[in-house]
DNA sequence: TTGAAAGCGCTAACAC
DNA sequence: GTGTTAGCGCTTTCAA
C-alpha cells in the first residue's frame, strides 16, 4: 500500500532548502518572516514543503535556538480531577489558561500526582519544557517545590506557600477576609461556633480517613498556610469580641469529596451540641454541610448559620453567606506576571468581598 | 546586593564538565545513567552543579537530541472553563492526565481559543512541543485539525470527528446508546417527545444566542457528529416503533451555560404543548431542564419525563434516567493509545449503560 | 570508567 | 532579498 510521498527520513528545513537549492535561512524566513522574501519564493517554499510533507519548523529545535519553550508549567498539589472538582480551582485554571492563550503560550500540566513517586514527579518538573512555573496552592513542605526552584525559571506562587524566595505571589488576604466574615457572624450573636477546614497538613491525620476534630499539633503548625490564615481570622474576630478562640470547634476534612462537608458538620455537631454556627473554609464544604443539615431536618439559617469561602457560582445561587474571591482573576494575574518576565518578584493581593446571603442569621 | 554564585552566563553541562575537567559525557551520565560512573564522581558532579547553580540538563536540548518532547498536546474546541464546566469533559481530562502521569508525560493544553485568531491558534498547534495530540470532541470542520494533522504526529481523536485519516479514535456508540434510551422512553408510552441537543454546528444559528428549534439545514448536516448520532438514535427508535421521526421536536442549545437546559426546555414546551418527554443529549442540559420544570411546577416524572446523557455524578445522585458513559476511561484510553505509539491507528468503542432513574415514567 | 566526535533541527548575526 | 557561519545544550555512538 503505497502511502503518498513518505520519505524514509522526515523532511527537515535543511532538506527542504537543499531540494529548493536555497539556503536554510530563506526557508526559515518563509515561515517566520514572510516579509523577508518575495511572495513567489515563499509560495514555492511552502508548496514544496507540502509536497515533501515537511510539517514546518520543529518546535523543539526552535525552542532550543530561541531559548523560549512557549509554555508555562502548572504545578498542582492534588491530582487533577480532585483539584478541579473544586469550582474555585477550576476558575483559577480557566483564568490562567486565558492569559496563556492571550500570550500565545501553552499550559503544561506537569505530571505530578499520587501515581508517581516523589522522585519521578521531581524528574517531571525538571524535564518540563517551560519558560516558567505557576505553583498553585501548595503546602509549605511541598516535595516538588525545590525542583521547581532548582530550574531557576520565573515562578509565580498562587495562594500558598507565602514567601518563596525569588517567586512572585498572587493571592488574597485570607486572614482579613475570614475575620470580616467571622465578625459578622459574631455580631449576629453567635457564640458557639465551629469551623470546618480543608486539610491542614500533607500527612494524613491519625484518626482515619473521615473528617475529625483538628489535632492540636496540626493546628499549631499547619502546612497549608491558607487554612491557617482563615482559622486565624476567625480567632482574631473572636478575640476582638472578647470570646475565647480556644472554644472554637475546629474540624479538619482531610479528603474532600462531595460529601465531606456533611461528614465534617456531623463531627462538629457531635462534638458540641450547642453549636449555632458552622463556618467553612470553602464553599464546597459549606454546600455539602447544608445538604446534610437539611437531611437532618436542621433549618438554615433558623437553627444553624452556615458560611462558606470562595464565592463559587453554586454557592451564590443558593444564597450562601460567604467570602467571594476573584478566582479567575487570580489565574489571569498569575499568568500575566509570568509572561511579563520582568524578573522582579511581585506580590499581588487581590480583593475579596463578604457576601451576606440567606444562610446566616441570629442564633435561635 | 550580591546574589550568591550567579555566573553572568547560565551554567551548562559543558561548563560544568570544564569546571570539573571531565568530559560532558560523564556529566550527562551523572544525571541520566548513575550506574555509568563511580558514586564518588557522581557526587562530585552533583555538588559542583549545585555550587555553580546548574539546574540539570536542559529539557529542550535533551528533547531535541532524544526526539522526545515528553508531553502530549490536548486540543479542545471550547475555551477551558467552558469545556470543563461539563463534568463529563472534566472527567475525561482527569483520565487523560492520569495516563500521562503514569507514562511520565506532561499534558500540554494548547493555546487555542476565542481570544486568538485561527491563524494564531494554528501557530500554537504547530509550535507545541509534544509527541502527539489528543483531539477532544471537535467538529468535522474544526479549523485546527488540519494543523494537528500537518504535524505528522500520532493523533487520537476522542468522540468526534470520526474517520480522521491516520488517527486513532476513542468513543462510544452514541447512536445505539441513545436509541436504547429512546426505546425505553417510547416503551413507557411517550409519543410527543422533544430532544434538547448541544450545538450542531460551529456557526452560530441565525436566531440569536438562546436555544432555538433546530434549523433544518443544521439538522441535515451537523458538524458535530456526536449530536447527529444521538439524534439519529432517537429517530431510529421512533421509526422502529412506527412513529414519525419528523414529529420529533428538536431544540438546539448553542451556548451552554448552567441555565441552558431550562431555556431549551422552555422553547420545546412553547413549541409543542403536548410534550410528555424531554430527552437531552447531555446531563447538564437535563439537570437544568429539571430545575426549570420544577420552578414551573411541572412534576417529573409525573407530568414530564426527562432523560440525560453522560452519567455525571450529580445526575446519578439526582436519579436522572440517562446513559452512563465511561468518561474517565475515555481519557485514560486516549492517553494510553498515544503512549503506545504503535503507529497503527486503533478504533476503540467503549461500552455504555442505560440507567433507569427516577425521572422517566409513563405519560400522564 | 571516561573521552572525542558528531550531530539533533533550527535561527540570529552578519555579510553579500 | 539571500546566503554563510556559528552555535543553542544536549546525548550517543564509538573508541580508548
Amino acid at each position: 500500500m503505497p502511502r503518498s510521498p513518505t520519505p524514509r527520513r522526515r523532511a527537515t528545513l535543511a532538506s527542504l532548502a537543499a531540494e529548493l537549492k536555497i539556503s536554510r535561512t530563506t526557508v526559515s524566513n518563509a515561515y517566520n518572516r514572510p516579509d523577508q522574501l518575495s511572495a513567489e519564493l515563499r509560495e514555492r517554499v511552502l508548496s514544496t514543503a507540502k509536497r515533501l510533507g515537511y510539517p514546518g519548523p520543529d518546535p523543539v529545535a526552535r525552542s532550543l535556538r530561541t531559548r523560549r519553550a512557549g509554555a508555562v508549567g502548572l504545578l498542582t498539589t492534588e491530582p487533577l480531577n480532585y483539584s478541579f472538582s473544586d469550582p474555585a480551582a477550576l476558575d483559577f485554571v480557566a483564568g490562567l489558561a486565558e492569559s496563556c492563550e492571550a500570550a500565545g503560550q501553552g499550559l503544561l500540566l506537569v505530571a505530578v500526582g499520587p501515581n508517581r513517586s516523589v522522585s519521578e514527579g521531581s524528574a517531571a518538573v525538571l524535564a518540563a519544557g517551560v519558560d516558567g512555573f505557576v505553583v498553585y496552592s501548595a503546602s509549605d513542605d511541598d516535595p516538588y517545590l525545590p525542583s521547581v526552584l532548582q530550574r531557576q525559571l520565573p515562578v509565580v506562587v498562587v495562594d500558598q506557600p507565602k514567601g518563596v524566595a525569588g517567586a512572585s505571589w498572587v493571592g488574597i488576604d485570607d486572614r482579613a477576609a475570614m475575620r470580616a466574615l467571622a465578625e459578622y457572624v459574631i455580631e449576629l450573636g453567635h457564640r458557639e461556633i465551629a469551623l470546618l477546614t480543608m486539610r491542614l497538613d500533607r500527612a494524613r491525620p491519625p484518626g482515619g480517613p473521615g473528617p475529625a476534630l483538628a489535632d492540636t499539633g496540626r493546628l499549631r503548625n499547619p502546612a497549608f498556610g491558607v487554612q491557617a490564615e482563615r482559622i486565624g481570622g476567625v480567632c482574631d474576630a473572636m478575640a476582638a469580641a472578647g470570646l475565647d478562640p480556644g472554644a472554637l470547634t475546629i474540624v479538619e476534612s482531610y479528603d474532600h469529596g462531595p460529601a465531606s462537608g456533611g461528614a465534617a458538620a456531623e463531627v462538629a455537631l457531635r462534638s458540641n451540641a450547642n453549636l449555632t454556627a458552622l463556618m467553612c473554609t470553602a464553599d464546597v464544604l459549606a454546600l455539602s454541610a447544608m445538604d446534610h443539615l437539611r437531611a437532618r431536618g436542621i433549618y438554615v439559617p433558623g437553627q444553624m448559620t452556615v458560611t462558606g469561602f470562595d464565592g463559587v457560582p453554586e454557592a451564590l445561587r443558593r444564597g450562601l453567606t460567604t467570602v467571594v474571591q476573584p478566582s479567575v482573576d487570580k489565574g489571569r494575574r498569575a499568568g500575566e506576571l509570568l509572561h511579563l518576565r520582568s524578573g522582579v518578584p511581585v506580590v499581588e493581593v487581590l480583593t475579596t468581598e463578604v457576601v451576606r446571603g440567606r444562610t446566616a442569621g441570629p442564633p435561635a
